[in-house]
DNA sequence: AAGGCAAATGTTTTT
DNA sequence: CATTTGCCTT
């Protein structure tokens, strides 16, 4: 048999892991060392070689991006067969275990047409749930029980089997997350922690099911293994049984989501639990220079308890990594977008640039920088498509023409856009759908036959279950685009958001017309399936990040956490600052400080030709200006490997040192603390000062007027 | 019931 | 600083 074309690029540790014998294997897989592609050869070897059909292959991913990548490698080496492509299993965890509960609702528990709850639905339901235990908000915020919930489950912990320890905090927390899940009970909902936790719950109950995926699942493939929790750990246990075989992959230095539950002893567990396993290292790295991968090796050291691996590479050493200081974030924003441009003046083109940082927050100065200086760029991350506000909204009411039972969709349309069912009116609903176990829909319905509620409230509701009732006539024998599209011009919120003012309206009427064009390019997975439900499970499922069009010639700008997975020949590293990175929250325990280093670790091994290091001497953060000093993840790189650059040209620093606050202040002969004298406002000290040029604005605290912000350029302030 | 204004509140992100 | 939330007014 012919397998060359498989191994023959391939280095030593790649084809051991491809060519491995019929057994558990762990591929811990350094950055930038050939990943993806030892799985997807691994699969083709399987196939080949071990004469596996595509049926009995299940190869897991942690997000819908990465499964998209693995089927189209897949699809590009096995050009004929797509066709045998579809028959095996590529998913995220959530993704597989939803389709298993779909395809066994009975067996779950759960009603046939169950929907599924994204982290906004779920805080809304967690609101509800306060308000009927009569909880104070104040006092147990409602995030934190949401944080609660989720970590529970995360753990495989249902709300019976928490133990309180006699803990006011953790009982409380407990009654919540009981009364939440009977909520979601009733009203046959199953967010994304219970997906994974319902399917395990499944196997266990269901020992003929599992028996039967057991069989079928000759091969499972974990890819971003570092990143798995407790239950889908253990969901993977057991599926494994003692019979498949299952390969995982993973880097325990790019482990960045334990602050959301993953365990990284996992990789320890599972060289225990499915023992003898095969370990592979692949240490060569083929991504970045000699330079950017010994300043990775460098940070990364500063971890105890790592599996060990050093990257190496033969290729060049490449440039220096260069450092900025710059002034302040106004500053760092400048250098970074001239920095750009010097790259695209040479030649390289703009979406092999990327700047990522720590926090989103981070972005909006870059953003306006880059529109100053007219150089295209895109954004990633912060609202995803279907959490925009306007698109639940209009996925609210096709959810209510699927199940007029949702009483999440009903709650959320029901008065929009306004037309004229309050609060009051809605409170009833909700008292009468408690007492009668019944769905708001149906509560509604009762009250309008019995004619309890007053005559306005009533004209109104009667409109609504109108409207929806005229919906889904006209849906029939239409495609989901075209229903979409009734919907949103029919239940007014097309007009609604046209009426907004502003830009946003604006935006929002574009976003739903992205809406109908998203419907008519949907291809449902399973065809058995009506088509406007399996587009509600996807965009439930599938947060729809805006896939990343390779034509588009811009500036790639992230955070440091959805830069996973991504590589770039430029990659600017924004705000090395302590307290911003390592962020202050993160900086106290030792172990979520590890944490941020390998967040560290994943932005430097992103840049393949040039790496640019900046920080802010002074920064302006939540309002409030601050000075931090140079991130020590900076300061464990070589400074061999490092080519520090100071602003010159635009300040000249005088020769004893002086903060650059001070420096600017000094160029109209004003300090912090000084007395000073207004021609209108009087009296005053100076507490702040920033901007340059003819920009400088300078707060003073009035003795008469109180603080006030003075523009330098039009008003003179004479020194005391 | 709806719009306007004041106060609170700020990680990271996927599903 | 900027955005979101909730209270208060019309």
């Amino acid at each position: 048999m012919d397998v060359s074309d498989l191994i023959d690029q391939l280095n030593d540790a790649q084809r051991e892991a491809v060519c491995a014998p019929f057994s558990n294997q762990l591929v811990l897989a350094g950055a930038g060392s050939g990943k993806t592609r030892v799985l997807v050869h691994r699969i083709a070897w399987l196939m080949r070689v071990e004469q596996l059909s595509p049926h009995q292959i299940l190869a897991v991913t942690f997000t819908n991006k990465a499964a998209h990548e693995m089927r189209e490698r897949l699809a590009t080496l096995f050009d004929h067969g797509a066709g045998a492509l579809r028959s095996m299993w590529v998913g995220t965890f959530h993704g597989i275990a939803h389709r298993l509960l779909r395809a066994h609702w009975q067996e779950a528990g759960l009603p046939q047409n169950f929907q599924i709850l994204d982290s906004d639905d779920q805080l809304r339901l967690i609101k509800r749930v306060y308000q009927e235990l009569q909880v104070d908000d104040a006092r147990w915020p409602h995030r934190q029980a949401q944080w609660f919930i989720n970590g529970k489950k995360d753990d495989g912990v249902r709300a019976a089997y928490v133990k309180d320890d006699f803990d006011p905090f953790t009982k409380m927390m407990r009654s919540i997350y009981a009364a939440y899940e009977d909520a979601c009970e009733r009203g046959g909902m199953v967010d994304f922690a219970e997906l994974l936790l319902r399917s395990h719950e499944l196997w266990l109950k269901q020992p003929t099911l599992l028996e039967h995926y057991q069989r079928r699942f000759r091969y499972i493939l974990v890819d971003e293994f570092q990143d798995t929790n407790s239950i889908q750990y253990a969901w993977l246990r057991v599926l494994a049984g003692k019979t498949s075989h299952v390969v995982v992959v993973g880097d325990d230095d790019q482990s960045i989501y334990g602050w959301r539950g993953a365990k990284i002893e996992n990789i320890h567990q599972f060289q225990r639990d499915f023992s003898p396993v095969c370990v592979t290292r692949l240490e060569q790295n083929y991504r970045s220079t000699s330079n950017i991968l010994n300043a990775a090796n460098a940070v990364i050291e500063n971890n105890g308890d790592r599996l060990g691996k050093t990257l190496w590479t033969d290729g060049v050493d490449g440039e220096p990594i260069d450092l900025y200081a710059a002034f302040n974030e106004q500053d760092e924003a400048r250098y970074i977008v001239d920095q750009i441009k010097k790259w695209l003046d040479a030649g390289s083109v703009a979406s092999e640039i990327a700047v990522l940082y720590r926090s989103n927050a981070q972005s909006r100065i870059l953003e306006e920088a880059f529109i100053r200086a007219d150089l295209p760029y895109r954004i990633y991350g912060g609202q995803r498509f279907y959490e925009r506000l306007e698109i639940k909204n209009a996925l609210a009411y096709l959810r209510l023409l699927v199940n007029r039972q949702d009483d999440a969709a009903f709650e959320r349309v029901v008065n929009t856009p306004p037309r004229g069912i309050g609060n009051k009116t809605v409170e009833t609903l909700r008292l009468l759908a408690r007492d009668q176990g019944c769905s708001l829909f149906d509560a509604c319905r009762g009250a309008l036959a019995n004619n309890v509620l007053p005559k306005r409230a009533s004209g109104a509701l009667t409109g609504f279950l109108d409207l929806l009732d005229a919906l889904d006539d006209s849906a029939h024998d239409r495609s989901i685009a075209e229903v979409s599209r009734l919907v949103i011009e029919n239940s007014g919120l097309l007009d609604y958001h046209q009426q907004e003012k502003g830009e946003r309206g604006q935006v929002r009427v574009e976003n739903l017309q992205e809406l109908i064009s998203a419907c008519r390019s949907f291809e449902p997975e399973e065809e058995d399936r009506p088509a406007l439900e399996a587009f509600l499970d996807r965009a439930a499922l599938d947060a729809g990040d805006a896939q990343a069009d390779d034509y588009e010639q811009a500036v790639q700008m992230m955070t440091l956490h959805s830069a996973k997975g991504l590589e770039f020949p430029h990659v600017v590293l924004c705000g090395m600052e302590e307290n911003l990175f390592p962020h202050r929250m993160s900086a106290e325990e030792p172990g979520r400080l590890e944490e941020e280093r390998r967040l560290c670790y994943v932005g430097i091994t992103r840049a393949m030709e040039k790496l640019v290091l900046t920080y802010a001497e002074n920064r302006r953060m939540h309002g409030k200006e601050s000075f931090n000093a140079l991130s020590r993840f900076a300061r464990e790189i070589p400074s061999a490997l490092i080519n520090e650059i100071r602003m010159n040209a635009v300040v000249t620093r005088p020769a004893q040192f002086q903060s650059p606050r001070a420096s600017k202040a000094d160029a109209h002969g004003l300090n912090l603390g000084q007395s000073v004298r207004h021609h209108v406002f009087g009296e005053g000290v100076i507490l702040q000062m920033e901007g340059r040029g003819t920009n400088v604005r300078v707060q003073v605290n009035f003795a008469a007027e109180g603080i006030k912000w003075i523009m330098l350029q039009y008003a003179a302030l004479e020194p005391l």
